[in-house]
RNA sequence: GUCCCCGUAGCUCAGCCUGGAUAGAGCACUGGCCUCCGGAGCCAGGAGCACAGGUUCAAAUCCUGUCGGGGACACCA
């Protein structure tokens, strides 16, 4: 937030005077917020900061809500939100409800939101979930800030691996040796029988196309339980009957096409051209991907475009803006996700995935062990660019040392004492609500609206578990020590108004991070 | 060799973008707390910014370098 002033003593005349910059402070001892406004300002004032606090701090005119106005050593101007102001939030907290902490920035602007995308040849790993949540959570946030999102899976439904799988098919099923660089898994086999107990034919296109039938529906399912879900299913094969002679005559005409060694070339503005369509005939992934994104964007009109793609794929980022600068799209539309990679802990053994690979623990083998709540929240508490171990022990315990517990617990325990307190007798005593552990509570959910605003602008999804997290303890806190439901009826009416509150930004959290938010335990 | 991510407590990780006032959490460990709405909880305790320079009134945060872990640099997918 930010304060005009009027003047400051010894600011040159004739330029314009600096926003006073309102921050959040880091420790609550210092007020909620605090300016460090003088500090900055004392060099150029030549004046000693604290005068320059004192002068700021007398000047400064603030919106509603804030009492005491503090300078404090070396330079700081502390404020602090006044109690009466905070308890009057509750009642539109609770009010609001569902829409407590959204709001309408994205004021319509379609973005869509791509993820997973696995190439079909096998089913999911744990590796793929990571993805699934870090996409299927910041599209969660950015809808709930307004904008127009759709969820994407881009399937890879032709090329030279698809043909393989047909290939490892078709040698299952005749009982000859799995070509070079096949797939080999038991869902193969099972893909193989069922194609038997289908009379299909025994060739390659056919079976690919089982194949993908077969693993898309496995796929499907797994994302289905953990609450993952896509609005378009968008097909390779699609950009290629017209859209990608139109793109290359583009490219053409832009000079930017070569032909050389029998392949066709993109011209890059450094030193090393990027193979579009292979000697083979067969295209790259690079000329798939200059297609897709200009589909997305030209075809398709969408203003923005988030992307979630392993880390593995890091060199592809800059590849695809460059190209889609050259066709005269801003490369800032597109924004990369990159994901690292996630290692799964057993006891003392620890599994290392890679998509690349192709080796790792299964997304359903983990789905059955540990559930998905356990699975989002423990992805969740990582920021995506970090490379995390999964403790597959502590997920699946059912108990205080698993963090989703605790904060489904502090959930569990509102929505107890709310049952419990039955109806509300007479008008709440709000100014009551004055304890150290209630104002604390009424603090942290005040800043929910602004987590949802701050993951959406950052593409982090990890701030709202992390503030749930804190939530869930001032709740837990709040609860031992204030009674809610007693003889003094003002009292608990206003404490019950409270708790209200507290569950419903407690429920919006985990509704966000697609938690479930049991009211029993 | 070039590029990207990471290095914070015994372990797993926030904080870094946008520098501020004693650096946070969970797990593990130690000691307390159930006449009372759910003890899956609360209270208390110790311990840490990889290293070296630099910028700044102020550096975990910005810059440079070193070391360590992972990833990317294919007519692979």
């Amino acid at each position: 937030m930010r304060q005009a002033v009027t003047s400051i003593s010894g600011w040159p005349a004739g330029t314009a005077l600096p926003a006073v910059l309102v921050e959040r402070t880091q420790n609550p001892a210092h007020g909620d917020y605090s300016v460090t406004l003088p500090l900055k300002l004392a060099r150029t004032l030549r004046r000693p900061p604290m005068a320059i606090a004192q002068e700021l701090a007398n000047a400064m005119a603030l919106p509603a809500g804030f009492g005491r106005i503090a300078v404090a050593a070396p330079g700081f101007i502390n404020l602090t939100l006044e109690p009466t102001w905070l308890q009057t939030q509750l009642a539109p907290i609770a009010e609001a409800g569902e829409r407590w902490g959204r709001s309408e920035l994205g004021r319509g602007t379609r973005v869509q939101v791509e993820f997973v995308s696995a190439n079909p040849t096998g089913p999911l790993l744990f590796s793929h979930a990571r993805g699934a949540v870090v996409g299927d959570v910041s599209a969660r946030i950015l809808e709930a800030c307004g904008f127009d999102i759709q969820r994407e899976y881009y399937l890879n439904d032709k090329g030279k691996q698809i043909r393989l799988m047909g290939e490892s098919i078709q040698a299952r099923m005749l009982n000859r040796p799995i070509p070079e660089g096949g797939y080999s898994g038991d869902y193969i086999a099972e893909i193989a029988a069922e194609a038997t107990a289908r009379g299909t034919a025994p060739e390659p296109p056919a079976l690919s196309e089982l194949g993908i039938e077969w693993v898309q529906s496995r796929v499907q399912e797994d994302l289905g339980r953990l609450g993952v879900r896509h609005d378009n299913l968008f097909l390779e094969s699609s950009l290629y009957s017209g859209w990608d002679q139109e793109t290359m005559r583009k490219l053409r005409d832009l000079g930017r096409i070569v032909e050389k060694d029998g392949a066709i070339w993109f011209k890059t503005a450094g030193d090393k051209d990027e193979v579009l369509i292979k000697r083979d005939g067969y295209p790259t992934y690079f000329w798939s991907d200059i297609l897709y994104h200009r589909d997305k964007f030209e075809k398709r009109g969408f203003d923005r475009v988030v992307d979630v793609w392993g880390a593995d794929h890091q060199g592809q980022v800059g590849r695809v803006k460059e190209a889609l600068a050259v066709m005269g799209i801003d490369p800032a539309r597109l924004a990369v996700l990159l994901i690292q990679l996630v290692s799964v802990k057993r006891g003392e053994e620890t599994v290392r995935m890679s998509r690349r690979a192709g080796v790792g623990v299964s997304l359903k083998e983990m789905l059955d062990e540990v559930g998905p709540d356990a699975v989002r929240y423990f992805f969740l508490l990582r920021s995506a660019d970090a490379q995390m171990e999964f403790d597959v022990e502590l997920a699946r315990r059912q108990s205080s040392e698993n963090p989703v517990f605790y904060a489904q617990y502090a959930h569990a325990r509102l929505a107890n004492v709310l049952g419990f307190g039955g109806e509300v007798v007479g008008p709440p005593a709000l100014e009551r609500l004055n304890t150290e552990w209630e104002l604390e509570l009424m603090r942290v959910m005040l800043r929910w609206p602004d987590v949802v605003r701050e993951a959406a602008d950052a593409f982090e999804p990890h701030r709202v578990a992390f503030f749930t997290d804190e939530l869930a303890a001032a709740i837990h806190r709040f609860y031992k020590n204030c009674r809610v439901v007693t003889d003094d009826a003002p009292l608990t009416a206003a404490r019950m108004l409270l708790s209200r509150a507290a569950r419903t930004t407690i429920a919006n959290a985990l509704g966000l991070m697609g938690v479930s938010a049991p009211h029993r335990m």
